[in-house]
DNA sequence: CAGTCTTTTTGAACCCGTTCAAAAAAATGC
DNA sequence: GCATTTTTTTGAACGGGTTCAAAAAGACTG
C-alpha cells in the first residue's frame, strides 16, 4: 500500500543537525501555508538542501505531521496544567481541559482535516487508533489519567479504571466534530463541549446507582475487551499485508 | 485546497456509453486491485480511451469512489429487505442490518480505509457529516429510519425521532472499527456489534425509565440541535473556502 | 596518512492525479 | 449539404510524492 519507509536515526552531528533543519523548516511552512501548499520541494529548497536529503531523514511527508501533532499536543499538555492545578472537580476539570484542546488546535483548523485524515488510515503508522506504540495515544490518554486521577469525584472502581480512555474516545469525538465546524469562532465546538461535559458529568453521577449496574459492567467489560485487543493485536496480524506484495 | 472538479452531464448517447464504460471499468479495477493500484491511467487503458476523458466524465478519482460506495450502499440496501420483513424486534432487525452491512463491505476490507478516509474529509463532496445534500447520508439515514418505523419497540416519543439518526451514528462507528478490524473473519467487528446492540436495546428500553428522564431531554436536545447544524449551516458559510483563493 | 566503511547528500527518474488547449466527431440550424 | 456550434476525445504538460544509485563527506582503523 503507502511505502512509508521508516525515518531514519541520525549517526552524527552534522545529520542530526540537517533533521532539525528540516523539521523546523517544516513546521514553519506547514503553519503559514497550511498542508496542501507545503511541497516536500519546498521544504527543501528552503532550507537549503535537497529533496532527496529530506526523504533520508522523514520517510514521508506524514512523518512531518506527526511531528506537527506533537508539537500541538505538547502545547495543550503546557496549557492544561494550571487548570489541572486549579480545578478539583472532574467535571471542571474536564471543561478546562476540552477547550483548550481546541483553543490550542484552532490556528490548524483549515487544515487538521488532512492530519484527521492521515491519522484514520489504517496503514499509517500514526493512527492512534491501530498501533498500540503509537506514542501520541499513550501520551494523549495520560492526560486523561491525570485528569481522573487528580479530582475527587464519587465514581465507581470499575468505571474509574476506564474513564481515562473513555474521555480521550469523547475527546476525538470533539475534534472530528471541531473538523468540521464552520461557524464562527468555532461557536458550535464550545457550545457542545458545554453541553456534553455537563452531560458526562451526569452520566458519571447516575453509574453509580444501582439500577444501571449491569448495563454499566456489560458496557464496561466490553470497553476493556476492546481496549486489550487495541494493545496487543497489531503485532500478528496487521502487518502482513506489507509482505504481501508481488 | 482540492480542485475535484465536477463530473459532467453527458450531452449524447455516445458520451453516455463512454462514461459508463469508463465506470465499469474503474469498479471492475477497483475491485481486483484495491485503491492505491488503481491509477485514473489504468482504468482510461483498459477502458480504451484518453486519460483526459477520463476526467471529462469523473472530475477527479473520487468521484469513481463515490460511484463505488453507491454500488454497496445498495447491495446492502438488498441484503437487508429480507431480515426487515421477517424480524419485529428492534433489537434483531438491528443486529442483522448490522452484521448485513459488515458482510456487504468485507470484500473491500483492504481498501476500505481510503474510502473511509475521503469521506472524513471536510473538503471532500463525499463527506457524510458535511454536506446535507450528499445522497450517500440520506439514504443511508434511509434505512434506519425504516429500520425503528417497522419494529413495535416501546421506546418514548422523543427519542423514536432521533433514534434513527442516532443508529446511524452508532453504525458509522462500527464501520470505523472494522476499519481497524484485522482479526480473522472480522470476529472482533461481529462481536462488537452483538454485544454493542444488545447493550443499545437495553439502554433504549432504560431510557423510558423516569429516572434518566432529565438526562435523555437533554441528550436528546443536544442531538437535535446538532442535526439541525448539519443539514442547515452548509449553505452559509461552509462555501467560502471554495470561493476564497487567490 | 591511506584505505575502508558509514553516513550524508545529491539529482535524476518514475509514477501519479490533474489541467488545458486544441483536434476530431457529432449535433444543429438554415 | 454546408457552416456553425457543441460535445467528445486526445495528448502533452505540470507539479507533486517517492525511490534509488551513486557521489561526496566523515568517521574509523591500522
Amino acid at each position: 500500500m503507502k511505502p512509508a519507509k521508516k525515518s531514519k536515526t541520525t549517526k552524527t552531528p552534522k545529520g542530526e543537525q540537517t533533521k532539525a533543519l528540516i523539521l523546523t523548516t517544516a513546521l514553519e511552512m506547514l503553519h503559514e501555508r497550511g498542508y496542501e501548499q507545503t511541497t516536500m520541494r519546498g521544504i527543501a529548497e528552503k532550507a537549503g538542501v535537497s529533496l532527496g536529503n529530506a526523504y533520508h531523514y522523514f520517510g514521508s511527508k506524514d512523518h512531518l505531521i506527526q511531528a506537527f501533532y506533537h508539537r500541538t499536543h505538547e502545547d495543550h499538555l503546557r496549557a492544561s496544567r494550571p487548570a489541572l492545578e486549579k480545578e478539583a472537580s472532574l467535571k471542571a476539570r474536564l471543561l478546562s481541559v476540552m477547550r483548550l484542546k481546541i483553543d490550542t488546535l484552532e490556528p490548524y483548523h483549515e487544515f487538521a482535516g488532512v492530519l484527521f485524515q492521515t491519522a484514520a488510515d489504517p496503514h499509517s503508522p500514526l493512527n492512534p487508533f491501530a498501533h498500540a506504540a503509537a506514542p501520541v495515544r499513550r501520551d494523549s490518554v495520560k492526560l486523561f489519567e491525570d485528569l481522573v486521577a487528580g479530582s475527587k469525584a464519587r465514581v465507581p472502581d470499575d468505571l474509574r479504571t476506564e474513564l481515562p480512555y473513555l474521555l480521550w474516545l469523547y475527546h476525538m469525538g470533539i475534534i472530528l466534530f471541531w473538523i468540521h465546524d464552520t461557524s464562527r469562532k468555532r461557536a458550535r465546538t464550545y457550545r457542545l463541549i458545554d453541553q456534553t461535559v455537563d452531560l458526562l458529568d451526569k452520566l458519571i453521577s447516575l453509574a453509580s446507582n444501582p439500577l444501571l449496574r449491569p448495563v454499566r459492567k456489560k458496557a464496561l467489560k466490553l470497553v476493556l475487551e476492546l481496549r486489550e485487543d487495541l494493545t496487543s493485536e497489531t503485532s500478528d496480524e496487521a502487518q502482513q499485508t506489507e509482505s504481501g506484495d508481488e
